[in-house]
DNA sequence: AGCACGCCGACT
DNA sequence: GTCGGCGTGCTC
């Protein structure tokens, strides 16, 4: 008789724990899947083994016994440690770590719930190395030899030749018999990455994992996966659970994308989970950008990483000419308008020279909230309580939060008065503004709300491509991973907008956001210009980008995250505590920040509770409590913390109110 | 989350 | 006397 400690598939906070049952099958190893029966009702439910133990806790009494194993679906032992990880690290639940490793969102069903999609063909292009990237190879490939545990960060400038790198580390570790993950920020953004992938190694050694499957497809890729007929697998950042057996390099594309972060349960970093993946089996990570994540540099300056540096545009374009426009001067100068002097001069010089230009607006829109000139009402959203959004096309309000529209009133709700109007600039008013002053020009616009039909994204970005249009304006849709040659101008029409977000990664994304848009310029044989707007010209984060300083900027930076006590020197752990009732919700996080702070001399750094910038959430009142976690007390933060949600959970407050954790959370509302 | 148990009011 | 409403408590 062997014993099982059982993760059972059962979604609760109060069941989240091991439970221990006989079993009379033989040959049942960590990570199996069988059905167990539970509760009072004994109703058959699925379970994970955690461990296999020859006697039980005499402390159990009423020892049930499992009543089938599976032979399909199972995890190994690789994946329940990370289960276990995973719990402690992000605070959730055995279950739901397992289910990360799994096809479908549920344990209990799954079947075989289709075609393949069609792929599009790309030729491979297999190229001779420059001496950066051969460089660079001969420090990876003999790790990727070895089998051993190894992280690179490749810092290289945008169209330095980094997949060519990946193509290469996947080629040698599938000549050493083992698999390779590839992570993308998000796949309808790298269709070239993913296709010089398929044409370098075909379609059929190729799984691909992403949110568009159906869930039929994504059994299917799974399976491909798990039975070792693909060899690679290529996804989002939920591909790196993939049952790839033997895993011997993963790559991180894009590293520094906030994609990479999950905001839903389990709130999961994916390159976290990618480093301890390949510290198992022994495998080599390659972390890719233009622009490292502050965190990953550190990182580098621990000597955790390698740092592999390519800094030569492949065709040796030279970077781009930017200019910073301080707007300040433009408003005392009398322009009132979105376009500066010096950015309307650079797009008509742009355009009479018959080169195309993009426009760089990290805000969607007509304008940014509607406010009445005569009581100052500003319209809001009643669920999410931020600025509505104006969009002139369907003239309507949204909420950019929960997607809720409205048409706008004829007068103001407040006062009734007629002196409601917008303020502030988004997309759809560059566009209009761009038609204006430039009307013999075809302008067109890329943003969420141009795209949201399907395939629309394709055409708008074909024409550009053919030259049909020679003004693209868009959202960081067009900043990241567009190629174009003939884009002599890119404008930056107000690099304030992520500098203003109350964010202490603000900086950091606006300089990685101005990078690439200004990396758009210039792409073909000949030099590009950036024009970037700003209300804060002499911000280090808008002055390095402009300078392609990226070490200034990690220098600066870093010392400004060190004085704060910020990533990467401390986690920064956002606690949401939420209650149908509002007293419950502030009594309760009230007490817990209490707790927190008079608990334990580590975490001195607790922060609140104040009120959630989306308090009122559907029906739930919510409060943040932010904590700054430093490395060494980190061990104990996780015991402490998990050990209150335990508590809660046991407690007869089960229910009353709830306690949800993020750790480094990409959004603070 | 489910599910069973149990206490109390209503009704054939 | 019995059916069923849902509040309470438990799950190796």
């Amino acid at each position: 008789m062997l014993y099982l400690d059982l993760i059972i598939d059962n979604n609760t906070d109060r069941t989240d724990a091991l439970y221990t049952y006989g079993c009379a099958f033989d040959g049942v190893t960590v990570g199996a899947r069988v059905f167990a029966p539970f509760a009072a009702s004994n109703r058959e439910r699925a379970a994970f083994v955690a461990a296999v133990k020859d006697k039980p806790d005499e402390r159990i009494k009423g020892l049930k016994y499992v009543t089938r194993v599976d032979t399909e679906i199972a995890l190994d032992a690789n994946a329940i440690e990370i289960c276990v990880w995973m719990k402690r690290r992000y605070y959730c639940r055995y279950i739901e770590a397992a289910r990360c490793f799994l096809p479908a969102g549920s344990i209990s069903k799954l079947g075989r719930r289709r075609t393949p999609a069609p792929e599009e063909t790309h030729a491979d292009r297999r190229v001779a190395l420059t001496g950066e990237q051969s460089a660079a190879l001969e420090r990876i490939l003999p790790w990727i030899d070895g089998g051993e545990y190894k992280t690179f960060l490749v810092h290289g400038v945008t169209g330095s030749g980094k997949t060519e790198i990946y193509l290469r580390a996947a080629e040698r570790t599938l000549e050493r018999g083992r698999t390779v993950i590839v992570l993308v920020p998000e796949i309808s953004l790298t269709p070239q990455t993913i296709g010089r992938f398929v044409a370098r190694f075909g379609r059929e050694r190729i799984a691909t994992l992403h949110s568009k499957l159906s869930a039929g497809e994504r059994y299917d890729e799974w399976m491909r996966i798990k039975t070792g007929e693909a060899r690679i697998v290529v996804g989002a950042r939920s591909a790196v659970f993939a049952p790839a057996g033997d895993i011997g390099l993963i790559v991180v594309d894009e590293e520094h994308e906030g994609t990479y972060k999950s905001d839903m349960s389990p709130k999961y970093d994916a390159i976290e989970v990618a480093v301890k993946r390949a510290g198992q089996t022994g495998a080599t990570v390659l972390l890719g950008s233009a622009t490292p994540s502050l965190v990953s540099s550190y990182r580098v300056e621990r000597r955790f990483y390698e740092k592999l540096r390519l800094c030569e545009r492949y065709n040796k374009t030279p970077l781009p000419r930017v200019q910073i426009v301080d707007m300040r001067e433009e408003l005392k100068s009398g322009n009132r308008t979105i376009f500066s002097l010096a950015l309307y001069r650079a797009l008509d010089e742009t355009l009479t020279a018959g080169k195309q230009a993009i426009l760089f607006l990290n805000r969607r829109g007509y304008s940014t909230f509607v406010s009445c000139r005569n009581c100052g009402y500003v319209m809001q959203c009643a669920d999410c309580g931020i600025a509505l959004t104006y969009h002139k096309a369907e003239n309507a309000v949204q909420c950019h939060l929960c997607g809720a529209r409205r048409a706008v009133p004829p007068v103001c709700p407040d006062c009734g008065g007629r002196y409601l109007r917008f303020f502030g600039t988004g997309t759809e008013k560059v566009e209009e503004t761009a038609r204006e002053l430039f009307p013999a020009a075809c302008v067109e616009r890329l943003d969420f709300d141009t795209v949201k039909r399907k395939g629309s994204a394709a055409g708008l970005l074909a024409r550009f491509r053919k030259g049909k249009t020679q003004i693209l304006v868009g959202t960081q849709l067009v900043a990241k991973g567009l190629d174009f040659d003939n884009v002599g101008l890119v404008g930056i029409v107000s690099a304030d907008v992520s500098l203003n977000v109350p964010d202490f990664r603000s900086a950091e994304r606006s300089f990685q956001l101005i990078t690439q848009a200004a990396g758009r310029a210039g792409r073909g044989a000949e030099t590009g210009r950036v024009v970037i707007q700003s209300y804060k010209p002499d911000h280090y984060a808008i002055c390095a980008a402009a300078e392609n300083d990226y070490a200034g900027f990690y220098g600066t930076e870093l010392l400004l995250r060190k004085a704060m006590d910020y990533p990467p020197f401390s986690d920064l752990v956002q606690i949401t505590v939420s209650s149908r009732d509002e007293a419950t919700a502030a009594a309760a996080a009230e007490a817990l920040a209490d707790l927190l702070r008079t608990r334990a001399n580590a975490q001195k750094r607790i922060l609140g509770p104040g009120q959630a910038r989306i308090y009122k959430a559907g029906d739930l009142f919510r409060r943040l409590i932010y904590a700054k976690v430093a490395p060494r007390d980190r061990k104990a933060f996780e015991l402490f913390l998990s050990e209150q949600k335990r508590l809660l959970a046991v407690s007869k407050n089960s229910g009353k109110y709830n306690i949800s954790v993020d750790v480094n959370p990409y959004s603070y509302l």
